[in-house]
DNA sequence: TCTCTAACGCAACCCGGGTCGCGTTAGAGT
DNA sequence: ACTCTAACGCGACCCGGGTTGCGTTAGAGA
């Protein structure tokens, strides 16, 4: 549902189809890069991929289209997750991670570009929230082995403890305008683990 | 420096120019609620103000001047501080209180353009910061009464823990796009009330 | 190799947000 | 009361993102 003919479900999937597609992602991550969300024309990407103007449009809509479908591309990706031996580091080092896919000069533009579309429109909203989905799931064995180490209480919410650990990132950086660095992370992932072995986040069974 | 020749320092402050001023700032709060960020356009607030277009465009720029004038303005406004006599149901009532003007029907639609505006736009990103700077210092004092009452430890950074309480919700609402309800707002609170009850926001004096 | 059609290229066109220049009004100062 | 000018009203205009109709191409199937 997130970017309709982008997938290779397409009648046509072949050669010309695939190139036009792959060359319409390259040329979006790099203007992303480049421009940021506010720089994001549907004309630039048209005339950095080669591919014209009126067949981005019907393909991906409009510049949304082409943050969803990237979006698409960069969910399926692997995904480093710590495992450091321990919970209260393995989720340090998750909030870095996530601190390190929005201040490095590569990443960090196109990062912050899929926020900003996501706030505003649905599709992109739909990719982002998919995307977000997967990284929490792939994440929530962190919790997983603490549990069974005996660092966090068995019942524990995997994925509220991601939440915890990741969220204040997100407010700062695009709520409160607030600095982020590493500090800021290594707080942010303690205090998750805090309020974990708290049993803040133990699911009630007689809810 | 959020909205240039809106606040009374103008050279001619009186009548007509304020009776404007509060006409657009009607009209852009009515368009907000009813159409979201989505919908606002200056053309439609000029309409519905009966102020002209080029008014408008003169005064406040753009769609984004629209909605950081607004923004400080709500910004003046008091805040009803929760003050229950205890630290953690002081930060589920905060939490609270920002669920609900997210999520109430009349508040809502405004509060989230205003997030989505500041995405988007640096005048409006600079007018909801100095927002939020000033709603965390008006909330500083749970932490403070805390401290005195023994049930933080002293030196704890009040505007992280405040942060810690709210920016669970703000994640949800615009960066995972999950649910948010009364259960992840007390969630919230009691996470960050854990966590600063095991020192995570103690400032270090070492530093 | 041949056919058929999905997908693409192309240029003209539309449309609405935003701008410009000028005349008018109202309120601050005296 | 009178003046002076900041602020506003007004309509024409510009401009670029987005659309439309049609001709062309390439690749899937036989």
């Amino acid at each position: 549902m997130s970017a309709e003919a982008s997938e290779p479900g397409t009648v046509r999937p072949g050669g010309r189809t695939a190139r036009t597609r792959a060359a319409v992602r390259e040329a979006t991550l790099a203007e992303l890069a480049r421009h940021g969300y506010q720089g994001l024309t549907v004309e630039n990407v048209a005339a950095r991929s080669g591919v014209h103007k009126t067949t981005v449009y019907r393909r991906w809509g409009n510049a949304e289209g082409l943050i969803a479908d990237a979006l698409d591309l960069a969910a399926e990706e692997p995904w480093p997750v710590p495992d450091t031996g321990s919970a209260e580091s393995d989720l340090r080092e998750l909030a870095r991670l996530v601190h390190g896919g929005f201040t490095d000069p590569e990443l960090g533009p196109a990062s912050s570009a899929f926020v900003a579309a996501a706030v505003h429109d649905r599709a992109a909203a739909a990719a982002l929230h998919a995307f977000f989905a997967r990284r929490q799931r792939d994440a929530a064995v962190i919790v997983t082995r603490a549990v069974e180490r005996g660092e966090l209480p068995s019942g524990t919410d995997a994925a509220e403890v991601v939440r915890t650990a990741v969220a204040p990132l997100y407010y700062r950086l695009f709520i409160s305008g607030e600095p982020v660095d590493r500090d800021v992370a290594d707080r942010a992932g303690s205090a998750a683990f805090a309020a974990a072995r708290a049993g803040v986040f133990s699911r009630r069974d007689d809810a």
